[in-house]
DNA sequence: CAACAATTGACAAGAATTTAACAGAAATCT
DNA sequence: AGATTTCTGTTAAATTCTTGTCAATTGTTG
């Protein structure tokens, strides 16, 4: 299917697909590159560049057809699968990412849910009860996970981790703020709140030193 | 003090950054750009070019002092200022977010929180009471807030967003699914998690292309 | 204290990414 | 139906980012 895409790219897909969600909504039909980039404020020629990236979705003439291109967008991010995941750590955060009933639009089924707290073990999230850490390897191995979600404390993030790995996930969606170290063949995407605070904090001071 | 320094380098700095607490913590005092750059997995070269954007931090024959490059990285994040935020949108992200107190250690401040929902107004996060939307323009103002976390879904961001640039907020930490638009001299910083989701599928299902 | 080893900062080379330009195909207009 | 406009896909140019190299400087060792 494709090969080496760049990083760059894939990371822009998202972004277009919500836009051309928005479009869809409205019942928009067809779109044309520069149409799109004044939307999106990028320039047409990256829309194009990186679209044909995966083949000629478009039209001389005509451009872009927004449910076809949606769909299309859809397949190359692998959301025409089904996902069945699991949140470790049912804080907060594990909560509200366990809410989030858009995730299973998009194919991504909350089967479980962890933790090591007594406390919480037993209350629900929509319908899904926490469990004890214990029963993790054994859930995993029998309700065939592909996802887990970790929102825990950095401490227990590489340990747990590393029970994920032995028991098959493939993926990892990792909040906690540390560097996994996983096989090749584990997908970590990370989510590190605290540098993206940074780097608020970073424009905010670089914009008051430049303007003062 | 700095003029162009590009995103990519800024992205960088947080991680570098957490890379140097930990040596800090484990009393290390110095360090040579290629020990790092094997803790890290980056190279050494891009370590030296990095931190060179900002001036020069080490020392021929020496390496970098640890507390010395912590404390300048800090600096140029940004870190050294105290910042007042308020988060709005009580839910449980909200709630994860006003509850996580290593951003207190960082300087930034929790000052408040709002949401529409009457059912969570008077409820508490760590002392920080949830008030009622109406009270948010003049709390901005009498409270000097400069960042403004907004967890809410995306129906209601562009609005609100609004509301806070009119009062006079310095930065958005946008959690909402939209793109928000803003004078420039407001710094926006976008958590968009569902994009994040939609990288790791990408991920999943083109390693299992590749590898079937 | 001289010789040697370590390591930066600077610069050059190499990659990757982004933007521009344009030929050619399709749609639309008259 | 022919002329004109609109657009894509593609190639080329420009820009940005990353990596490699090495002289110069500092620390260390015998």
């Amino acid at each position: 299917m494709d090969k080496d895409i760049s990083r760059a790219v894939i990371g822009r897909l998202p972004r277009y697909l919500r836009y051309l969600g928005e479009l869809k909504d409205k019942n928009v039909e067809r779109i044309s590159s520069s149409e799109l980039s004044v939307l999106m404020k990028v320039t047409a020629s990256q829309i194009r560049q990186d679209l044909n990236n995966f083949g000629g979705f478009g039209q001389q003439g005509y451009g872009y057809n927004v449910d076809y291109l949606y769909s299309e967008i859809s397949k190359i991010l692998g959301l025409e699968h089904q996902y069945n995941f699991i949140i470790i750590g049912a804080g907060n955060l594990g909560k509200a990412l366990g809410g989030y009933l858009n995730f299973e639009k998009r194919g991504f089924i909350l089967k479980g849910m962890f933790d090591k707290d007594p406390g919480l073990i037993g209350t629900e999230v929509r319908d899904v009860k926490v469990m004890p850490m214990e029963d993790l390897p054994s859930f995993i191995r029998s309700n065939d996970i592909d996802i887990a979600v970790l929102t825990i404390p950095k401490e227990g993030a590489v340990l747990v981790a590393k029970v994920l790995v032995e028991n098959g996930i493939k993926a990892i969606w990792n909040f906690a703020h540390v560097d996994l170290d996983v096989p090749e063949y584990v997908q970590v995407e990370n989510v590190h709140l605290s540098d993206s605070l940074m780097k608020l904090s970073y424009n905010i001071s670089s914009y008051m030193e430049n303007n003062k």
